[in-house]
RNA sequence: AGGGGCAUAGUUCAAAGGUAGAACAGUGGUCUCCAAAACCAUCGAUGUGGGUUCGAUUCCUACUGCCCCUG
C-alpha cells in the first residue's frame, strides 16, 4: 500500500497558478532547461478536438519537448481525478525509465494533489445505481432530508459539508455504503500524508488585475481563433451538455448560444466571469497548499529568463537537499 | 435656450417621513471520484447646499449632472 520509506522519493517539478497566468510557455522552457517531460495536469486538455476553449498547446508551441496527456480522450469519455492519477502515474514512469524528469503542469489543483500526495481514491468503485437513488431522494425530499442521513452515519462530515452541496453530501453517503468507513476519517488520514515524491511546487501568479485583463483577452482571442466553429463542430459530433468535456469553461456557454438560449454577447461575458472566478478558486486552493513556492510574476518585473533561473535555482537546491 | 423626467452599492433595479433590500460584479473560504465542477461567507449606496419636521435619504427648494421633447 504505502510508499516504502527507505526508498528515496522520485523528483518531480509542478508548475501551475491560475489559468492564463503563462504556464504553458514557461513550462517549455523549464521542460528543456532540466530535461524534463510535461505531463497535463489538465481536466480539458485530455480531450480531443477542444483546442480552442481549453487554450492548448499546439504542436509547433511544445519545441520537440514531450506532452503527455493531452489530446487522448474522445470528447465522449469520462474523466475524473481517478482516472487522471493513473494516467499521470503511468506517464510518470515511463519518464522515469527515460531519465528524465516529470513537470505537472496544468491548472487543476485537485489533479496535482492527487498525484502529489498519491491520494488514496482505490476503495471506492462506481456505484451509479446508489449514486442515482440518493440523487432521487435529493430531488423529492430535499437538502436538508439527505444532509440528516448523512448526519446519522457521519457526524463530523455532516459539519464538514453544507447541506447545499448536494454533490459532497451524496458523495460522503456513498462512501459509507461502499466501505462502511467515514469519509470524514478516510480524509483525514489522507490529509496527514506526506509528499510522495521530491518536488519542487510552483505557483506562478500575478496581480489580480492584470489576470483579470489577460482573462479578457484570452477569451477574445478564443472567439476570434474560431471558438464558436470548434464547438459548433462538436455539437455535429454529437457532443452534449451533459458530458464532463462540455462542462469546461467556454464549451458549456457557447453550447448554449449554439442552441439558442442566450445571445452570444451573454455567452462571452459569462465566458469571461466564469474564467476569473475559476482562477480565483485556484488561487484560493493554492493558497492552503502547503510547501507551495509562490512565483509572482509582477515582483520579478515579468522578466521571463529572471523567472527562469529562480525556478532552475530552487530545483537545484531541490535535488541536493535530496542527497 | 425653454419645458419635462431621472439622480439609491462598481453595475442593473427595489423600498420607505423613524433599522435602505436584491441580483450581478468584487473579496475571503470549503474541497480527497463530475473539480474549467459544486458549495459557503462577506464588503459595499441615498449627487451637493438650504428649508419644513421631534426626525428627511423620502416632502419643498436651489445647484450640479444625465436623459427626452421643443427650437
Amino acid at each position: 500500500m504505502s510508499i516504502n520509506e527507505n526508498q528515496p522519493k522520485k523528483p518531480l517539478i509542478i508548475l501551475t497558478g491560475p489559468t492564463a497566468v503563462g504556464k504553458t510557455a514557461l513550462s517549455v522552457k523549464l521542460a528543456k532547461a532540466v530535461g524534463g517531460e510535461i505531463v497535463s495536469a489538465d481536466s480539458m486538455q485530455v480531450y480531443r478536438h477542444m483546442d480552442i476553449g481549453s487554450a492548448k498547446i499546439m504542436p509547433e508551441e511544445t519545441e520537440g519537448v514531450p506532452h503527455h496527456l493531452i489530446n487522448v480522450l474522445e470528447p465522449a469519455e469520462e474523466f475524473n481525478v481517478v482516472r487522471f492519477q493513473q494516467m499521470a502515474k503511468e506517464a510518470m514512469e515511463g519518464i522515469y525509465r527515460r531519465g528524465r524528469v516529470p513537470i505537472l503542469t496544468g491548472g487543476t489543483g485537485f489533479y496535482i494533489q492527487a498525484v502529489l500526495y498519491d491520494i488514496d481514491f482505490t476503495e471506492n468503485e462506481e456505484n451509479t445505481p446508489y449514486r442515482e437513488e440518493l440523487e432521487r431522494l435529493a430531488k423529492e425530499k430535499g437538502n436538508a432530508f439527505l444532509h440528516q442521513m448523512l448526519r446519522e452515519v457521519d457526524e463530523a462530515s455532516a459539519k464538514a459539508i453544507h447541506e447545499n452541496n448536494r454533490k459532497r453530501v451524496i458523495r460522503a453517503l456513498e462512501f459509507y455504503r461502499l466501505t462502511g468507513e467515514k469519509i470524514s476519517e478516510h480524509n483525514e488520514v489522507q490529509r496527514n500524508r506526506d509528499a510522495a515524491y521530491n518536488a519542487c511546487y510552483f505557483v506562478l501568479t500575478d496581480k489580480r488585475e492584470r489576470l483579470y485583463e489577460r482573462i479578457d483577452k484570452r477569451v477574445d482571442g478564443m472567439l476570434a481563433a474560431g471558438l464558436v466553429e470548434e464547438v459548433a463542430a462538436l455539437m455535429q459530433m454529437g457532443c452534449t451538455k451533459d458530458m464532463v468535456s462540455m462542462q469546461g469553461l467556454g464549451y458549456k456557454e457557447i453550447l448554449s448560444y449554439l442552441s439558442g438560449e442566450i445571445p452570444l454577447e451573454q455567452a462571452v461575458y459569462l465566458i469571461k466571469r466564469d474564467t476569473r472566478h475559476f482562477a480565483k478558486r485556484q488561487l484560493t486552493w493554492f493558497r492552503r497548499e502547503k510547501d507551495v513556492i509562490w512565483v509572482p510574476k509582477d515582483e520579478m518585473g515579468y522578466q521571463e529568463d529572471a523567472i527562469l533561473h529562480f525556478l532552475t535555482d530552487m530545483w537545484m537546491k531541490k535535488r541536493k537537499e535530496e542527497e
